[in-house]
RNA sequence: GGCGGCGUAGCCAAGUGGUAAGGCAGAGGUCUGCAAAACCUCUAUUCAUCGGUUCAAAUCCGAUCGCCGCCUCCA
């Protein structure tokens, strides 16, 4: 099955065919470092890295380039706020977007560069411009002359004179064209600055993209990602640069993930309604974020809710429940457990199993579909626990390995043991009694039950239940888990 | 105002021309001291509405209604 992908820029799915055989250059627009990261960069960088993964998988060597712009408006009024240095501000952040993404189960990318590493190789892209007639400086300040740029607007299917009329279009006197954007700024008193040409400044954001995917994947790469917002005028504008620069198609698949919402309103700080990776890690397990947002769509919005992720958290519990009883049943029959199918139902079965990775690259050649493949693994897990249940014990261990492999490699997920994820799910869910009380509770039921004092029994049962404890009765003995 | 997208069961969500995946919740059953878990069965003649194209449409086209996003920093 060959990869088919949505391209923004056509506006349709296409057929995915690197610029070399064999290797693929990716790029996925990384944070600006002024604060801690939200659920929305979570998604952004979750799904580019299930991409980056499965490009892997299927064979490709891939080169996965994420930026980090360190240097920003944001992070200097940031630090004038703190009254800080710039780069503590982008050092600290920086830090703490690499605890959250290694939380996430995210994947480092291939190379990782900052902003303020490539300012030479900004001003020889700024200076080219100047030289083609793209760009102009003015009083310090380098602009890239849209109107310049025939093709400006092809992205988000825009047009320059759509755009002039939206009332929104900043003002600035110094610009020839209220489009035109800045390349390279001026410092103020008190700003950081780099010498240029042109005088003491920064970069302009754009730019940045431009010389740090050049530098790294060539003048023409694979795929450039990013967020939806960042369609206009963001990537826009690094087209409308990068290849006014060097007369070459610049990325030749654009892939963009749509929102978090909130109420089906886009999570953003100035409404007040996101919520941070490490707030929500507080109370959900890293995986079920993730299971969350791989059951959607990359493309589609996605709305956050205390019951969606409740919802995840049982989804994935059901994953973990299932390898839980079939690694007891395993450890149980001592090891050794070779699939062989004997009966029909087992034949059947193992055949499911070994078709399965089939039908999840199947969906995943589809544009990446996350959520049909996940589709696919509750049906195995069915499957694994109807073994269970009537004891074909080698098929069950093979499917287990198999969906537990899968889920591991594609999505990142089932990184840790039954124990771990259960043991971890509990802590967070803050409970109002302690894992030696319960041990307590169970015990003193134990003894009930072989009593026979059923009522005493149901008495601690339902005790713990109003904790929001369950308890369940198993082969080995009474465990239990937070209700979810 | 311009441009883009979305509207599938109680909720979430796949499906983009061939007769509605999956999850959660719900009902019944098996199992259990009772439960829980697991499994089995059931739960949308129908995909916002109205027209059109087609042998065939949730899927294509047009219109209408509703929601969202971008046009300013934004994942």
């Amino acid at each position: 099955m060959p990869l088919r992908v949505y391209n923004t820029m056509s506006g349709e799915k296409e057929l995915f065919k690197p610029l070399e055989d064999g290797k693929v250059g990716m790029y996925a627009c990384g944070p600006t470092v002024y604060d801690v990261c939200h659920i929305g960069h979570a998604r952004a960088t979750t799904v580019f890295d299930v991409i980056a993964r499965y490009l892997c998988y299927s064979g490709f060597d891939v080169t996965y380039v994420r930026n980090i712009t360190d240097i920003d408006d944001k992070i200097i009024k940031k630090a004038n706020e703190e009254k800080v240095l710039w780069s503590e501000i982008a050092e600290r952040y920086t830090k703490e977007f690499w605890e959250d993404m290694s939380a996430l189960g995210n994947l480092p990318p291939s190379i990782e560069p900052k902003a303020t590493e490539y300012i030479p190789n900004m001003h020889k892209l700024i200076q080219t411009l100047i030289d083609k007639g793209f760009a102009y400086a003015v009083e310090g300040d380098v602009y890239f002359a849209v109107r310049k740029f025939a093709s400006y607007g092809r992205l988000s299917k825009r047009n320059m004179d759509e755009l002039i009329s939206g009332a929104r279009v900043e003002v600035d006197e110094r610009k020839n064209d209220p489009l035109d954007f800045a390349l390279w700024k001026s410092s103020k008193p008190g700003e950081p600055w780099w010498e240029s040409p042109w005088g003491n400044g920064r970069p302009g954001w754009h730019i940045e993209c431009s010389a740090m995917t050049m530098k790294n994947l060539g003048q023409t790469f694979d795929i450039h990602g990013g967020g939806k917002d960042l369609i206009f005028p963001h990537h826009e504008n690094e087209i409308a640069q990068s290849e006014a620069a060097t007369g070459k198609t610049f990325a030749r698949y654009w892939l963009h993930n749509g929102f978090v919402t909130i109420n089906h309103e886009k999570m953003a700080k100035s409404l007040g309604n996101f919520f941070t990776i490490k707030e929500v890690l507080k109370v959900y397990h890293s995986e079920v974020l993730r299971f969350f947002l791989l059951t959607t769509h990359y493309r589609n919005p996605i709305d956050y809710s205390d019951t969606a992720l409740n919802d995840a958290k049982t989804g994935l519990s059901k994953f973990y429940s299932t390898f839980k009883r079939v690694d007891e049943i395993t450890v149980n029959s001592g090891g050794d457990l070779k699939p062989s199918p004997t009966t029909e139902s087992e034949k059947a079965a193992f055949e499911i199993f070994k078709g399965l990775s089939g039908k999840i690259e199947e969906a995943m050649d589809d544009d990446f579909n996350t959520a049909q493949a996940i589709g696919y693994m509750f049906d195995a897990l069915k499957l694994i626990n109807r073994l269970c249940d009537e004891g074909s014990y080698s098929i069950m261990s093979y499917g287990r390995n198999i969906v537990a492999g899968l889920g591991n490699r594609l999505f990142g997920l089932f990184a840790a043991t039954p124990e771990e994820f259960f043991k971890t799910a509990e802590a967070k869910a803050a409970l109002g009694i302690s894992g030696d009380e319960i041990s307590r509770l169970i015990e003193e039921r134990a003894g009930a039950k072989i009593s026979k004092e059923f009522k005493r029994a149901d008495e601690i049962r339902n005790t713990l239940l109003e904790k929001g404890i369950i308890l369940e009765d198993g082969p080995k003995g009474t465990t239990w888990k937070v209700k979810g």
